[in-house]
DNA sequence: CCTACCGATCGGTAGG
DNA sequence: CCTACCGATCGGTAGG
């Protein structure tokens, strides 16, 4: 791996410590791409040994830095945790959104939801929302507040997607608490499911239809 | 709090040392109050703070003790943790084989479970149980086999309620996936659900039966 | 981003 | 269980 252009990033700085402050990230294309070769480090090994189990340097060494330089990238190690986590919900995000865009009948747009959380969680590479959902204890209650507000649009379009099934009768019981069931039962599965074993996601995402949903009434019901 | 017969306790160990090696819960019954205390201590601070991030000082303290001290009921940290998981899942263990005992229709029957279920996460000083399902991750691996022991009857019990379901046409779906599906929707209400809110673990559970269960068949049905 | 380093903290222990 | 303590490690920083 070349260590691209360090003369010219070293002059980008000297300036940056001149000029009046203009925020942080201006500090070049080749930082960029290791900031976020550095996040997805991040990502993977939270997700593996968790925040407060992770080291600086462990994050240093599978980065093939030197253990003071991810403090180049994020001024705390906390910092970086907030960065992994709002960059899986940006992802997720508009993931989210495209398939509530889709025209479809709610059973089908239901199991393509849950496709794409499932691909969210288990997707290669897709470290960030595990993250997010088994690491919250460890954000600080100053960074929370950011965090949240993106985690309420991803569950307001849930809560579209529930409401539609139960006015459609696909669905019974209590709105919001079936929101956080089927999520909930979706997002345990990175307590069990491994990728690559015998059930695949399309399966998963059958099954949990299946489960959740009533047959579409044929004639009779109320 | 009276510190209970320090000498009679001294005397013990002097005989252990001297004595040929047999167990080591050889030491009398104030240090078994003690030692109970100091695992709820543990199991508290594990769940607000995580394994990792709970200090054996923190412990020390909350259990009024000096740090050195808690290892003299428990050889580290690591077997706090165990401890803490063995005697969550016996417990639970304990409660759910009694609803499984009892006489009851299916729908009934799987009502009581979620409850004990949820009484297990939420009862006031279970912290056992939530602590086994957010800190696995620190249990090393020569300590997973005990517990994991203890787990598989715990998820046999419920295999066995979910696959009466299905005999009786309440729930659909693949039945080892409706299990885990079920169970991880119950289990991540210790993310989101507060005890003494609005709705209560009654609530909880009526509406988790609600969603996961098909009306009895009326008449009609195959 | 590297080098060299620091203060704080952590799990654990000896010895009583 | 207390006292006194240790070696290791950790997040973070100055200075280039």
């Amino acid at each position: 791996m070349p260590r691209t252009v360090p003369t010219r990033r070293r002059h980008l700085r000297q300036q940056r410590q001149s000029s009046p402050p203009k925020a942080r990230v201006q500090r070049g294309r080749g930082d960029a791409n290791r900031r976020d070769a550095l996040l997805r480090v991040c990502a993977h090994l939270f997700r593996e040994k968790g925040f407060d189990g992770t080291t600086i340097r462990d994050i240093s060494k599978a980065a093939g830095m030197h253990s003071g330089s991810p403090f180049y990238h994020f001024k705390t190690k906390q910092a970086m945790l907030v960065a992994v986590m709002e960059q899986g919900l940006v992802e997720g995000l508009r993931k989210t959104e495209g398939v509530m865009a889709l025209a479809l009948p709610p059973r089908e747009k239901f199991e393509r939801m849950i496709r794409a959380h499932l691909d969210t969680i288990f997707g290669p590479g897709n470290d960030f929302i595990p993250v997010l959902l088994y690491d919250w204890r460890s954000v600080t209650s100053a960074n929370r507040a950011r965090i949240i507000a993106l985690r309420d649009r991803y569950d307001a379009l849930w809560q579209q997607m529930v409401d539609t099934l139960a006015a459609a009768g696909l669905l019974r019981g209590d709105r919001k608490l079936a929101r956080l069931f089927v999520l909930g039962a979706i997002n345990w599965s990175a307590k069990w499911y491994r990728p690559g074993g015998r059930a695949s996601l399309d399966h998963l995402a059958r099954a949990a239809t299946e489960l959740f949903l009533r047959p579409a009434r044929p004639s009779a019901a109320r």
